[in-house]
RNA sequence: GGCGACGUGGCCAAGUGGUAAGGCAGAGGCCUGCAAAGCCUUUACCCCCAGUUCGAAUCUGGGCGUCGCCUCCA
């Protein structure tokens, strides 16, 4: 399969470092918010990819921080008049709990910053060694990027051209305005742990490089994150890696395009940001995801409610596909198997599933994925619609099965069928409106489907739609199939 | 200023040489007692200009426009 490589702007065939297995390191959030829908986005994209190459056979190993000390913590903690370790707490929790709401899978290993200083000091200090970082008087130990020939691969720039935009800082101890921190001297009141520098924090950079080094090893096969970490965030991990370890710190690099609103970029300095919480308080998870699926991880994503809204349909209608199949292949007689619209069905079902996997295959296109499967979808109505009550049972479920299963390598998984609880209320309608007279839901039902069918025959219309009326009460539809009436749930998200 | 990405129907979006997937929305029709669901039909000079080619949305050059990174940011 083939995955675009940020780094050499090419795609490339993957080729494990260990074959049939896959390490991913994805840089996780700094937990001092309430996350937004565009950091959303990326753990998305990468959700699906770690989703697909398990579906693919592969042995994933992924790992996701969580930088749970940082400036802007601190900052954050001192104006809520908490501590950062519990502010970081608050909003770690906060992070894992949207996480789950949007189905997105647990990592197999999530360190955290705090839990790690051992390894960055230890890092800090070979760093120290080999002539690649130095510390001043003041507890700070930069990185020298002159000292490291590779600076510059992973994002492509050159470190001549930055100096010239680079920023000069006031009472700084660098010694060239390129290098960066990779431990602070704390200032009094920070948080704080021993190193040989005196009481200080490790650099952000500092922290993802070294805890990819622990957990995964180097060079890992997938290294990802937004393309804003491209530069520097990246680069300073890959400079620190390579130097003290000899190494790519990553054979693949992936970036997720930004999520924008009204063609802007999405960001908290901008302010022009919803939070995960926010649209998941108002939406189900599958159309967040449909929502991000169908555009490719690697564009800008304009987000917008409107398009929420439109993805509901969308998922509304898959639901009642797979209902109608799963219905008709119940009820039907299923006699028509030889047919051709049977064997034209059964021919599109191979297809999407192969479509689906070649499009997935190609960097990971969901959106090209997702068109398969709608297709198919549609391909199964147009037979059923045809076919009617002499569709063929086996077709249809298998129809059914792989529009559901090619949507759960996805993570959208509201399309599979529930069982249906109808609601005890049922018993009550068929006692008062046709005199049902016993205690269990199903009884209701036939008896209540039963009566609509005897009054529709004698074309008593009034009383058809009293019973219609009835159920549809209670959140239920009311359906006059060619198989048929049924008495089902209300679609509508889970 | 440096580096990079992008510009496809009303909206979103896939598609890297052979005359345009898919979703949402719209219009008309069919089916239905009425519905619901579904089906059918229908809308693209692929930003502009020039070039390469038998042939380009797809390659090259130029132009216009949009966005991102270069500073914390997924």
């Amino acid at each position: 399969m083939l995955v675009y490589n940020s780094q050499t702007h090419r795609k490339e065939e993957l080729v494990p470092v260990e074959p049939g297995h896959i390490s991913m390191y994805v840089c996780g959030p700094t937990v001092y918010d309430q996350i937004h829908i565009g950091n959303g986005r990326t753990f998305l994209a990468f959700d699906v990819i770690r989703r697909y190459l398990i579906f693919k056979g592969y042995q994933v190993r992924f790992a996701q921080n969580l930088t749970d000390v940082d400036d802007k913590i601190i900052q954050r903690a001192n104006e809520q008049g908490v501590s950062a370790a519990e502010l970081a707490r608050t909003y770690s929790d906060a992070f894992i709990e949207q996480m789950e709401r949007l189905n997105v899978l647990a990592p197999d290993i999530r360190p955290r910053a705090t839990q790690e200083i051992d390894a960055m000091v230890s890092m800090i200090s070979s760093l120290i060694d080999q002539g690649n970082a130095y510390a001043v008087p003041s507890g700070d130990v930069y990185f020298s990027v002159r000292s490291c020939e590779t600076y510059g691969s992973v994002s492509g720039r050159n470190v001549d051209e930055l100096l010239v935009g680079a920023r000069i800082e006031e009472n700084s101890d660098k010694r060239d305005p390129l290098d960066f921190a990779l431990w602070k001297a704390a200032k009094p009141g920070e948080p704080s742990w021993e190193s040989p520098w005196g009481l200080g924090r490790p650099g952000w950079h500092t922290e993802c490089a070294a805890m990819v080094h622990r957990y995964l090893g180097t060079p890992i096969d997938i290294h990802g994150g937004g393309s804003d970490l491209v530069f520097p965030h990246h680069e300073n991990e890959s400079a620190q890696a390579s130097c003290r370890w000899h190494e790519p710190l990553a054979n693949l690099w992936m970036h997720t395009g930004m999520l924008r609103v009204d063609g802007e970029k999405m960001s908290k300095s901008l302010g022009n940001f919803h939070t995960l919480k926010e649209v998941l308080d108002r939406y189900p998870a599958d159309a967040v995801r449909l929502l991000m699926l169908q555009t490719h991880y690697r564009s800008p994503l304009d987000f917008s409610f409107e398009r929420l809204d439109g993805c509901m349909g969308a998922l509304d209608r898959l639901r009642t596909t797979v209902r109608n199949l799963r219905w008709a292949a119940e009820n039907s007689d299923g006699s028509s198997c030889g047919g051709d619209g049977a064997q034209a069905l059964s021919g599109a079902i191979d297809a999407a599933r192969e479509g689906f996997v070649a499009a997935m295959d190609d960097d990971f296109n969901t959106s090209a994925a997702l068109a398969a499967v709608f297709s198919l979808a549609g391909q199964a109505n147009a037979y059923l619609d045809a076919a009617g009550a002499s569709a063929c049972t086996s077709t249809l479920l298998r129809a059914s099965d792989a529009i559901v299963e090619l949507l759960e390598v996805l993570g959208l998984e509201s399309v599979r069928p529930q069982v249906d609880q109808l609601p005890a209320e049922l018993v009550d309608v068929a006692a008062d409106l046709v005199g049902y007279d016993g205690s269990d839901v199903d009884g209701a039902v036939t008896t209540l489907i039963e009566a609509r069918a005897q009054a529709r025959a004698e074309k008593d219309w009034a009383r058809a739609d009293a019973i219609r009326d009835a159920v549809s009460a209670l959140g239920l539809v009311v359906e006059d199939t060619q198989a048929g009436t049924r008495i089902t749930r209300q679609e509508g998200g889970r």
